[in-house]
DNA sequence: TGTACATCAGTGAACGCGCGTTCACTGATGTAC
DNA sequence: TGTACATCAGTGAACGCGCGTTCACTGATGTAC
């Protein structure tokens, strides 16, 4: 029982068999992604934040890589469900929920810089991990919907998909600048609502006539 | 004299007064970030890259970050070069102007993503280095300028502020996930050169009727 | 042109550090009878 | 309900490694006289 690390509330069950562990080390490890970048993080500091020694966690994660890729999936899991969420709270085919999801983005990012830029940082020899492709296109795939209810034509329409890309495009390069730093002039106070919507407009354009 | 190393044509001197060291470890740097990444390099192997011992790079740099400010300021120079150069190539107050400029930084990015991350990526830590930041800000300044140009108004203008920073967003958003391959699948076989006309038409519309 | 000397860009050995990963181990847990 | 046992999630010590940085040093270069 280490008085350094808070004692988990929730799992105290025996200090030894911990039952929470591989959560435990998720979420350590995404703290440090936050503080110190994605590859600032190291498995014997997760371990020392989880109460745990350094040999624990490779019971759980096959190495460093892995519980990298495990962060990121998990984070993909929670944008995808804020952007959902974001479009369910507008009418189907309007403007304000291609707007939402584009905000729901921004904001993740603005919340989790560092978890924001692991995700999409974790290219580089990662390439072999199909699930996180898969989650990515998943997150997309709730622009591009919101983009054919909006123009009123099949998801898979070529015309949705770049207009989808570009509104991805957009709000992707949008939330990078703002978290490095570099929007600070020009955007720092801006109505992040109004400007989501006065993109989704100029992308998207006036619903077709009917 | 090592036979590892490749001997330097350009300046063989003496191969103790090297003469170039710093021009060269900076070369090497950035090769460096662009094949292990911004945090994939080492001071160590730069050093040995360029035939040194160890100890030499802190001849001419105070430590490891100062060694990635300057490969990030010379990349800056480079950016801001070429977007100058596209600029130059199509009349002012043109559309082409502008699609050139975001072409120019599409192709870096492309030419050289590790060392694009780095540049955008160096915020954590590095916040005082205000050369730096000034750099990003002329780069940010040809987009200005062009979109001031093609408005009719002054560069200053906060409309014209704003629909930089909007070109910038896009610009910057398909540079990351093209270089983080995430637009593979929507943007594999597009034209470059019509999508950055149509984007810039979009955010810039049509020119003042006059 | 020759000599004395300050400068300065290199060397190479050494330091302490934290890391990723492995290993034999231990003791709590769940299950079969 | 009680007991024997397989399982499995932990321990903690140890490994080799490469790194960033420092240090006293050396020898080439340029300059003043």
């Amino acid at each position: 029982m280490s008085d350094e690390a808070p004692a988990p509330a929730v799992t105290p069950k025996s200090a030894y068999h911990h039952g929470d562990l591989r959560a435990q080390l998720i979420e350590a490890v995404r703290e440090l992604v936050e503080t110190h970048g994605p590859d600032g993080f190291s498995v014997a500091e997760a371990a020392r934040r989880a109460g745990v020694s350094s040999a624990a966690p490779y019971k759980h994660f096959k190495d460093r890589p892995e519980i990298l890729r495990a962060v990121a999936s998990e984070a993909l899991d929670r944008l995808r469900i804020s952007m959902e969420q974001a479009a369910a709270a507008h009418p189907v085919g309007s403007l304000e929920a291609v707007a939402a999801i584009g905000l729901a983005y921004v904001d993740f990012a603005r919340a989790e810089p560092g978890v924001f830029r692991l995700v999409f940082g974790l290219t580089e020899g990662h390439e072999n991990a199909p699930d996180l492709q898969q989650k990515g296109e998943c997150c997309f795939g709730v622009v591009v919907r919101a983009a054919a209810n909006r123009l009123g034509l099949p998801p898979d329409d070529p015309l949705v998909m770049r207009r989808a890309y570009m509104l991805w495009s957009f709000v992707h390069g949008h939330s990078f600048l703002h978290i490095d730093g570099k929007a600070r002039v020009v955007a720092e106070n801006i109505d992040e609502w109004l400007f989501l919507n006065e993109i989704s407009r100029g992308v998207l354009g006036t619903p077709p006539a009917a």
